[in-house]
DNA sequence: CGCTATTTTAAACACCTGTTTGAATTTGGT
DNA sequence: ACCAAATTCAAACAGGTGTTTAAAATAGCG
């Protein structure tokens, strides 16, 4: 094993669980047994560690969602708005075979990045990956085209905000799942339990405008 | 102005905008232009001032929250789950009169307060106030008395998520629909925006647990 | 006023942060 | 085996963190 990748596991299991702001150095290099100078030699710093760490999962992830999402928009028929939602799945619990714990590391990380350190993640991934939102958006459109782009845009955003909410406090929901109702649920149960909610929340009757 | 809310005045606008963590006291005692140890004397630790910025807001809001919520409770005809969520909107909106820009830099603070943290501040208040959950969830209950107990507990947290999420990134977003949809939203036009959202997200159909 | 209690202040505390340095070590090619 | 390039390492750097201290200033009250 690499030092580098030394590094980038360490660091994503503690990006994941305590964010980039709370998470030192120092932690993950005892982590990952390195050396501490060993990250600036091999990233140059912090923040492009950070977008290391986030471009191994993108670079994963984004061809497989944007196939399935292209194939949603080409396809003949109009999707629901579930299999829209649904489309993102497969590719999300394919990153449990590229490791283990993918899935739940990656929305956790996602959800870190929306919140911690004012949104240079947000700029980092609609910058570096375009090809996602732009057909996510133009799939929702085809399965709801009365939505006019700015009702779009707030329902996306709620819905981002309910799926990177939910990942990066899954483990705790989990727990709670599990005292509270005796029941075992894990990332594929929580995605499974989001989808209805956001499909239905976009699929909302629309906001008269002058409100 | 006493040198308590000078502290807790520049304190709760810097925790909204740049987190609990991200926010260091020595930036705090600069805005608030008040001796770096006066923290300290007045309210102990950062962590309670935390406590102390938040407490601030909760006792404004919580006992119109929960006067609004039982009287849906006590109402003989059941509500929708629009009007449940909407018995949010005085009480929320009224932080407004309380403060400047209350509403927003609450729901921003309750934004951070649940991801910075590990949910210290999830603990804080439904252990202090737990009558503004329970009412809640009766509300809800009254509203659709089909959903089952993990159910709710599902989408509540899916929708404390949506709301907690918008809300901290709230400025960025009305900023986005200003310069793409020159449309001049604030922070109650967004909150009438999530209401449909959210309800209906919560009105989704029961997920069949053989899944 | 005079005295006590409260509050404010500058300074220091011990510790943690990301980053850099320069020497030691390991590696890969000839 | 040699040498040069890449990597590792301990140590120090400059600066920031929350908190504590003890002296100075202020306030409140008899």
């Amino acid at each position: 094993m690499s030092t580098k990748n030394k590094i980038l596991d360490a660091a994503e299991v503690l990006f994941a669980d305590k964010g980039f702001n709370g998470t030192s150095l120092r932690e993950i290099t005892s982590l990952g047994e390195v050396n501490l100078a060993a990250v600036n030699y091999h990233f140059g710093s912090k923040k492009e560690l950070i977008k290391a760490v986030m471009s191994r999962y993108m670079n994963e992830l984004s061809p497989r969602l944007e196939a399935a999402l292209a194939a949603l928009c080409q396809d003949d028929v109009q999707p629901t708005l579930i299999e829209v939602f649904s489309a993102f799945i497969e590719p999300l619990l394919h990153l449990n075979d590229f490791k283990e714990n993918g899935t739940s590391t990656f929305l956790q990380l996602l959800g870190r990045g929306y919140t911690d350190s004012q949104g240079f993640l947000r700029w980092f991934l609609t910058t570096q990956y375009p090809g996602v939102f732009t057909h996510f958006t133009q799939a929702v459109h085809k399965a709801y085209p009365e939505l006019s782009a700015e009702e779009m845009f707030w329902r996306l955003h709620f819905t981002m905000g309910t799926i990177v909410f939910t990942m990066s406090s899954s483990d705790a929901l989990i727990d709670i799942a599990h005292n509270d109702f005796e029941r075992d649920v894990d990332i594929a149960g929580v995605i499974k339990q989001v989808i209805p909610y956001v499909a239905a929340g976009v699929a909302a009757p629309i906001v008269t405008p002058s409100l």
